[in-house]
DNA sequence: GTCTATAGGCAGATAGAC
DNA sequence: GTCTATCTGCCTATAGAC
């Protein structure tokens, strides 16, 4: 299995549907949405994608490599613990104003009626999130720029899921502020500066 | 229209389908799926509730109402701010711990895809809760029980979503412990006592 | 208020030509 | 790799008897 789509078209495939999932949730989009959307015949996305199991799966793949991607980058931008936080929630707020929900927020809401190889990736992806933040949270408070008690873990496991419930909420308001605030108030309460 | 579910085959029909929408999301829970469950056709369930979106609907009020009634419930008890918001997390605790997720929580994964009055339910839920934080967090500042800075209406608003997200993440991680780690977080950085 | 029967449409998926 | 054509099954919803 290719850590990537093969070709542009099943690219191309995987973005609508990701689009698809994000906005309608995994049960409410169908592959004659995609084929309307890209002029393609259900037949063919079969072709790419056998199964709409499969789809899925290659969806949170993609997802998390880049999500894993953008994590790197923000830990090579080499700036301080707080700054990394805002620059994480940012990666969020991005999503959200695009209209969209988190990709695995949304999967999470449906996880029940998930295939086993989406639940596992799910769960991977939040984990990634949570190992990334439990680094820059041990390392900020190191370094004296955040604040906390107790272990890094669970503060970790607290951001992880207050983000994705913001985003969850601020996309039913249709406000992406509440989103905003909910961040700068967990950042702010972590911060030694402010 | 009446408050309340007018049969008791209504209610049946009612507690069922809640399960399931709080299990499996609004659009992958079928009539199908009530009608084996309680062994009434499917036209039967037609009788009570023309529509999907009606049923719907009609989920959103029982629970809204329920849980205002349950909201009060706790005002009445004349205890503290910070047990207030105890036993107001405990009841988010109770759904989870029947692994189901907030209604109005999956309902907002679903949100683009519901009917307007669902929608208009949905959020009315959400404020209905903020409200009632509002309240409670104002009256424990007064009463020194409780410490936070700004508006009260922000951090009622970062309670609820940072509570649903948990229960997002709890319910798929299969780990009530997770919610639970998250409620008294949120709870002990607003309590002055501890 | 419940039933049988059915309409009409869409779902995911497959066969096989080109 | 894309197409036409089709399958099977489930969906929401309705008609009308009992």
């Amino acid at each position: 299995m290719p850590p990537s789509p093969r070709t542009d078209t099943a690219a191309r495939i995987l973005d609508v549907a990701e689009r698809l999932v994000q906005v309608q949730g995994f049960n409410a989009f169908s592959y004659a949405d995609i084929s309307a959307e890209l002029g393609i015949r259900k037949a063919s996305l079969h072709h790419h994608f056998a199964t709409k199991a499969k789809l899925g799966k290659a969806l949170i793949t993609r997802y998390q490599d880049r999500f894993r991607d953008a994590l790197a980058e923000i830990r090579r931008g080499a700036s301080d613990a707080p700054t990394q936080l805002k620059t994480y929630a940012r990666l969020y707020g991005n999503v959200l104003r695009k209209q969209r929900m988190c990709l695995c927020g949304v999967l999470a809401a449906d996880f029940e009626t998930l295939p086993r190889a989406m639940r596992d990736g799910v769960l991977s992806f939040f984990a990634l999130n949570e190992e990334w933040l439990t680094n820059v949270l041990e390392e900020g408070r190191r370094a004296k720029t955040l604040r906390f008690e107790g272990s890094a873990a669970p503060i970790a496991a607290f951001l992880v899921s207050s983000l994705e419930g913001a985003m969850l909420l601020a996309r039913s308001y249709g406000r992406v502020s509440r989103f905003e605030s909910v961040a700068k108030k967990l950042i702010g309460d972590l911060a030694m500066v402010s």
